[in-house]
DNA sequence: TACGCGAATTTGATCGTTCAAGTCCTAGGA
DNA sequence: TCCTAGGACTTGAACGATCAAATTCGCGTA
């Protein structure tokens, strides 16, 4: 079978390339029954776009570009392979593709941005990891380019949409749900204040309650330590702003002997292997609004305010609390 | 700044358009210094080539495609992640990128082929998950169609070329490290008979003794149980087939008060955090073969017969053995 | 001196689509 | 009857690169 081009389909319907092209692209312009003759011969012959060419005329690649980071050496992996599979879904329903790259620092990124617009003009981009002075966003909101953060501006003002998952309603909802279960003395296991993520996460938790908290670098033999002193302030339930910590937590309780309930974060595959109740954030609805926001932005349609949306984590229940 | 074209980068040599081309694709084909002034011309200028330009000619996108999969369920997440990020590195530094695309089962998988194909001009595949009686390189394979697959066809000739980790070779090196470490009973907990990797897992086991195993589906549940029943028949270490059944495997030996050694098998996370000793894979290096073996097809300087690489992982030794 | 040959470079055509500027046709108003 | 307006559709040009064929330029040889 050869080619099928628009040519191919206009000679087969009896129209001109142009208005199969009208068909595709503004078929209100189209009288109907011209617009039906044209949509058979394009599905008999099986026609598609050619993205290079339509790509050649417009500037437009309906193309998105993700950073895809090294696995992460913690516990919390597949984070973002579970958000890239959410975004690849919510893509391909609008028509995009997603295309991948990797960048060792900030000024790699930023080389790659001007690599990936002048080769392959790109539509747009996603970012995540999003930190305090972040030189991304900055870059890309001087020269006017459509992008969406999942993470918010941390430090810096709104300037651009973002989505984001409630960090300090995650934590509030399992505080929440161990006073609900009847503990009145539930502390904290987090990390050192500065991280904003991190921050969210404990506000969640002492927005509930007040008991004993303390704040050690992400990890299961760090997050043990710690939860041993603070498990003899005498807390029946440590609330853990992640799995490593929550994991450690455990390790914790069941040398000292005691049955503490633990709750973590993010949902990890550690969590359901060991029954760890954990806070899930939604990652496939995060993608899928990322998506809409870029559609807004790509369509010419979005707000002249920047949209942010948060989205509230879910609880997810298991033997530990 | 404007656009810079092919024809900017010729004007200010003082060359023709062709000739800028041919420095870049051909470059043997024009005089050394005719040569370094077109190329001083680029770098100035920052010209990049226009993909969508070249591929509208050339028929080639440098573009390459991977399947990104729903996030495992089980333990095992993140595998597929350092995959793609691997492949994404050494895509790159051979001036390809990486396409993402989701399908729900393999035939929706070939739909999304020719679509990519059509609208795209996908340079190659990357298959992932390959399985018994997969259609999937049956389909490429019949159209002829560039591409490698991470993982060897079970049950079928090697018709095409592909990267797999040496599966026996991982739970051989385990059991050699057990022997080593002056066990003499070492048990097995796999898989069911009947999938190539679980039973290569197995055969690696088997090459080196011969003592006690069970078969069971993939779970730290499943794995405990089992590993209750085999603990009892008197092993002092087992070799597992996953880190989830690793997982289960330990916590049957504490309830027993064994100290049984176990290793599992994929280094996840979860073997990290909780110290967890495994046979790790090496999928960087992995992508960078699959990448290798593109480019040859792609270059058209492939063997007349298929390539097939067999890497060896390796043992990642941490407390539990 | 003229000729042929190969290396180096240039010119024109082309890929498949969309934009911009036509053409054609019918209906309605003066 | 003629003119205009506007809807429906068509035509030519252009996007930026590469392919194929043509041209130019030395240089060795008859």
């Amino acid at each position: 079978m050869e080619k099928v081009t628009i040519a191919t389909v206009a000679r087969h319907a009896g129209v001109s390339r142009q208005t199969v092209s009208n068909v595709l692209n503004t078929p209100d312009v189209v009288r109907e029954e011209t617009r039906e003759r044209v949509r058979e011969a394009i599905a008999e012959l099986g026609y598609r776009v050619n993205q290079a060419a339509r790509q050649m005329r417009t500037g437009r690649s309906r193309l998105i570009a993700v950073r895809i980071e090294p696995a992460n050496d913690g516990i919390n992996g597949s984070v973002l392979d579970r958000f890239l599979h959410g975004l690849t879904d919510a893509a391909e329903s609008a028509g995009y593709r997603v295309m991948l790259y990797t960048a060792g620092d900030d000024a790699a990124e930023i080389a790659t941005y001007e690599e990936l617009l002048s080769s392959y003009d790109l539509d747009a981009f996603v970012l995540t990891s999003t930190h305090h002075g972040d030189p991304r966003t900055d870059w890309l909101a001087t020269r006017d380019l459509p992008f969406v953060t999942f993470g918010r501006p941390w430090g810096a003002p709104d300037t651009h949409s973002w989505v984001d998952v409630d960090n300090a309603a995650g934590t509030a909802a399992a505080t929440a749900h161990l006073i609900e279960r009847g503990h009145t003395k539930i502390g904290f296991l987090g990390w050192p204040a500065g991280s904003g993520v991190g921050d969210a996460r404990r506000d969640g938790w002492a927005s509930l309650t007040d008991g004993p908290s303390a704040a050690v670098e992400d990890g299961v033999d760090t997050g043990a330590a710690a939860a041993h002193e603070l498990i003899t302030a005498g807390p029946t339930a440590l609330v853990c702003a992640s799995d490593s910590l929550a994991l450690g937590a455990l390790q914790a309780a069941r040398e000292l002997g005691q049955d503490t309930a633990v709750i973590g974060f993010d949902d990890t595959a550690v969590a359901r292997a060991i029954g760890l109740t954990s806070v899930s954030q939604p990652l496939a609805q995060a993608a899928g609004r990322c998506m809409d926001l870029l559609r807004e932005l790509l369509d010419g349609r979005a707000p002249s305010t920047p949209t942010q949306v948060l989205l509230p984590p879910s609880l997810v229940l298991r033997q530990t609390a």
